[in-house]
RNA sequence: GGGCUCGUGGUCUAGUGGUUUUGACGUCGCCCUUACACGGCGAAGAUCGCCGGUUCGAAUCCGGCCGGGCCCA
């Protein structure tokens, strides 16, 4: 039995990723810490454990793997890691939720348990989706961040940028979550548009407009723009707050806008960002209305304990009452809300832990990595310009890593552990020294935890194996590939601290994705309804198709609208490319491949130059991280050149069993082994399936990269007029109601170059083919010029329009042999080379031919 | 409101100054030719968002406008 009868008629997916799923071993995947290899260290992102992998995931690990196959392939020693960034909001409102309890009804530990088993039962379940997508995981490098040995790491670098100075505590606004009862960072605050009204009141005489009536026991100033003459006279005044009856001063700032409510803004501690700021420039006293579970405090007089909506009713209400209530007007505005609850954040002023953020040095390391797409620099250059404060880094939640300091009770001087001690949970463990500065042995642990970016901004450090003792052997990595709607978060954060840490840029490159956008061009979301899951692909199509898909979607770094359409073609790609190899290997199998024998038929020498090309292409793609070019490429290659082209070319050939057919064996055999190491990297499964056939007991991924070189430019031209006259005939049969084998008797080509085509274009046309270099038996009959513009443009310029009239006016003759020099505008002027040609109709003397025109070849069909 | 990015046949997309704008899906016609009908061959279908400028020449460069998306205020 031959292959023939043993090879699937179909291309089943299903059967054979799961068949090369069970083969293939995890160790052939792991980093060599010993290797002499150059590394190539890439630095995962740790994808949140939230059970589910989705389709911006798989699109972002579908790169990782294309260039780390790829750099395997290269010869590069690879480490593709795989982390998890576990600690946050979004499993302890899941474990709330699960379990119906607030974090405070258990114990801290009890919650942390909590946490931890719901995260190790997700993260199983997304491992699953990352081996079902084939991704080349170096399980050896797994970490999570949960675990003692990462969050250790992250209070050793909390320490140390701490003697750096780098951290500090202060009392400082921050934004607030009053749900999560937790400060957050600009980065974590969404903004949404919602409605609400902006109510007109009577302030002690003056008109002022406030979407937050809520905090007027928060109002420690009243504002107005310089210019305003309307409150000229109100300048260096007092004002009484209404209600509360505490006296405010009024100032002015440029930043009132004059035309916005009734120009005068009353400023709360604090409103909002604005408010901030005119709370430092004025140096404006300090009102807390709100705490920090949203409810007002003790200033809030009789108003306190309702939350701020309850209070603002309560407000608007007593100052209709009082009469002073003028009128309200309904107005959309943005709210910064909580990007995981939702709930509109406060801004407070709280102690809270700080990281120092140094514009300059951030930039300066940014702009040592290459960035791809370069534009995506400009995202981070723009985030960085405008920072404005610290990073707080201090969160009042519990899962989470414990900030690993301790406060002496007697003189409240701040006792941190050894680093050998860590990792430590100051609330559960007392430190092992008494107080240097008073001896006390009283402590109080800090309850406040970390900031999830500060486990995962050292994703890069720990992957590398900074330990604190210096800066490991292969740091910097070698690429960061995220999306770009973390530039501004995970690859900011992660800059900062590796400068601070290390002094360095964390790697050499950085490779941005776009965001995967539903089938109607928006955003995936819940409410949009349009979420596609890529389960339901794999499913459906198996995971070679969606990583095709991921190949091919967009440009790296554009964003990717999914569309089934494309996952179908790449499945369908498959399909075809299954058949080649169906083909190529019953070739194959007849009698051997000869290594030497020399590729002498045109067709030959065609395929592989064209080949060649191909290798540069994809070879040059990958190394720009340009997927969509590299595989579409391939594609071409593989169904435009290979299929439709070649092998219909040469079938004649392969079919008869002389020695014409050895060329074309080892050319398929070279196309088809190079073909499928290039598709390794894109399509794991099916190319090891196809070369398994091929190198029985030898994986494609253990092979090196093609390094195929087939110069000659010779055979890529006169190929191409092979290839187009064939296709010229066959539409000339289609045009005249033949079938595409029907015999056509006598076909004469007048190429310009002689021909060795080993009588490939007579058996595709099934014709009696004669290739000549003359033209002496036909009558040729000008009927047209054709015009170079590019020459002509280039040296005519304005005269190109005179020139093209003056040659229009030649005689025949002379358009077929152009003279030196052509007069026009009254000057004559020399004619360059290769500024026009003649388009022919040819009439063949004595004998009815049709004549077919192939780009500026002639060929003459006698129909027998 | 700002930054970035994109606007190309019905849909999606390639093309970043040079003759006739690529390919896929869909539509229509012909063909079951021994790898493939999940295929082959062919056809129809695009004022390259709009306006202006630079240029001998613009889908491509510049400016303005309109529209989408992402990120931010």
């Amino acid at each position: 039995m031959g292959l023939a009868d043993t090879l699937p008629k179909n291309y089943e997916f299903a059967t054979v990723e799961e068949k090369w799923r069970g083969t293939w071993r995890d160790e052939d995947h792991f980093f060599d810490r010993n290797s002499t290899k150059p590394p190539f260290v890439i630095d995962t992102p740790p994808p949140y454990p939230t059970g589910n992998f989705h389709i911006g995931n798989a699109l972002n690990w579908c790169y990782i793997d294309f260039f780390a196959r790829y750099r395997r392939m290269r010869g590069y020693n690879v480490m593709f890691p795989q982390g998890w960034d576990c600690h946050g909001l979004p499993t302890e409102v899941k474990v709330e939720e699960l379990n119906k309890i607030t974090k405070n009804d258990v114990s801290r530990e009890e919650f942390r348990r909590m946490c931890r088993e719901l995260t190790v039962k997700n993260i199983a379940q997304m491992r699953l989706t990352l081996r079902r997508m084939a991704f080349s995981t170096d399980w050896s490098n797994e970490y999570i961040t949960m675990m003692p040995q990462y969050y250790g790491r992250t209070q050793l670098s909390f320490l140390r940028m701490l003697q750096k100075g780098y951290i500090y505590q202060s009392e400082h606004p921050v934004n607030y979550c009053t749900r999560c009862e937790t400060a957050i960072a600009f980065a974590e605050v969404a903004y949404e548009e919602r409605g609400t009204k902006l109510s007109y009141f009577d302030f002690d005489g003056v008109e002022i407009a406030t979407t937050r009536p809520e905090l007027l026991a928060a109002c420690v100033a009243v504002a107005t723009h310089p210019d305003d003459r309307r409150y000229d006279a109100l300048a260096g005044k007092t004002l009484t707050v209404p209600i509360f009856g505490h006296r405010v001063p009024v100032i002015r700032d440029e930043a009132v806008d004059p035309k916005f409510g009734s120009g005068a803004v009353m400023i709360c501690t604090f409103g909002d960002k604005q408010d901030v700021h005119w709370w430092k420039q004025h140096k404006l006293d300090l009102r807390r209305a709100i705490d920090r579970r949203g409810r007002m405090t003790d200033l809030a007089g009789r108003y306190k304990g309702m939350n701020a909506q309850e209070c603002r009713t309560a407000i608007l209400a007593d100052m209709k009452a009082a009469n002073i209530l003028r009128r309200q007007e309904d107005l959309t505005q943005r709210v910064g809300t909580c990007w995981r609850c939702k709930t509109p954040i406060e801004i407070l002023s709280e102690r809270q832990w700080f990281v120092k953020i140094k514009p300059d040095e951030i930039l300066k390391a940014a702009k040592e990595i290459a960035w791809y797409p370069e534009h995506m620099f400009l995202r981070m250059e723009n985030w960085v310009s405008q920072m404005e404060w610290d990073w707080c880094i201090s969160r009042q939640r519990i899962f989470a890593t414990p900030i690993p300091v301790w406060f002496c009770k007697k003189c409240g001087e701040m006792v941190v552990p050894d680093e050998k001690d860590l990792p430590v949970d100051p609330t559960l463990t007392k430190p092992k020294h008494p107080c240097k500065k008073c001896g006390g042995t009283e402590f109080a642990g800090e309850e406040d935890v970390l900031d999830t970016w500060m486990d995962s901004s050292i994703s890069v450090l720990n992957v590398t194996g900074w330990d604190g003792s210096g800066t490991p052997k292969i740091f910097p990595a070698q690429i960061r590939p995220q999306g770009h709607d973390i530039i501004r978060t995970w690859a900011f954060y992660t800059i900062l601290r590796s400068v601070a840490l290390t002094g360095r840029r964390p790697w050499d490159q950085i490779v941005v994705n776009g965001m995967v956008l539903g089938e109607d061009g928006f955003k995936m979301s819940k409410s949009r309804g349009n979420i596609i899951m890529p389960e339901e692909i794999l499913s459906k199509y198996g995971a070679d198709a969606l990583r095709q898909w991921a190949a091919t979607g967009a440009a790296t770094g554009s964003d990717i609208m999914f569309n089934w359409n494309d996952v179908i073609a790449a499945s369908r790609f498959q399909t075809k490319m299954w058949n080649i190899a169906k083909f190529v290997l019953i070739q194959l199998e007849k009698e051997g491949v000869d290594e030497n024998v020399p590729a002498t038929a045109l067709a030959d020498r065609w395929l592989l130059a064209k080949l060649s090309e191909t290798e540069a292409t994809v070879t040059d793609a990958m190394e720009k991280y340009l997927f969509d070019d590299a595989l579409r490429a391939i594609r071409e290659f593989a169904w435009d050149i290979l299929a439709d082209n070649y092998i219909e070319l040469v079938k004649g050939r392969l079919y008869a069993k002389d020695d014409s057919r050895k060329g074309a064996v080892r050319a398929l055999s070279t196309a088809y082994d190079a073909l499928l190491r290039m598709l390794a990297p894109f399509t794991p499964y099916f190319a090891e399936e196809c070369y398994s056939y091929f190198r029985p007991g030898k994986s494609v991924h253990k092979q090196p990269w093609v390094s195929f070189s087939f110069d000659d430019a010779e055979a890529i031209a006169e190929g191409d007029v092979l290839a187009k006259v064939v296709a010229e005939v066959r539409k000339y049969k289609h045009d005249n109601g033949l079938a595409l084998n029907a015999p056509l008797g006598k076909v004469t080509v007048y190429a310009p170059h002689g021909q060795n085509d080993e009588g490939d274009a007579a058996r595709a046309m099934n014709a009696d083919v004669h290739w000549r270099t003359d033209t002496a038996q036909l009558v040729r009959v000008v009927s047209d010029i054709e015009f170079n513009r590019s020459v002509i443009g280039k040296t005519f310029r304005k005269q190109g329009q005179a020139f093209m009239d003056a040659v229009k006016a030649l005689p025949v003759e002379d358009l077929e042999n152009p003279p030196k020099t052509i007069r026009f505008d009254g000057t004559e002027v020399s004619v360059p080379d290769n500024a026009f040609g003649v388009k022919y109709s040819y009439m063949e003397e004595g004998a009815k031919v049709d004549v077919l025109s192939v780009g500026g070849v002639i060929v003459t069909i006698q129909k027998p």
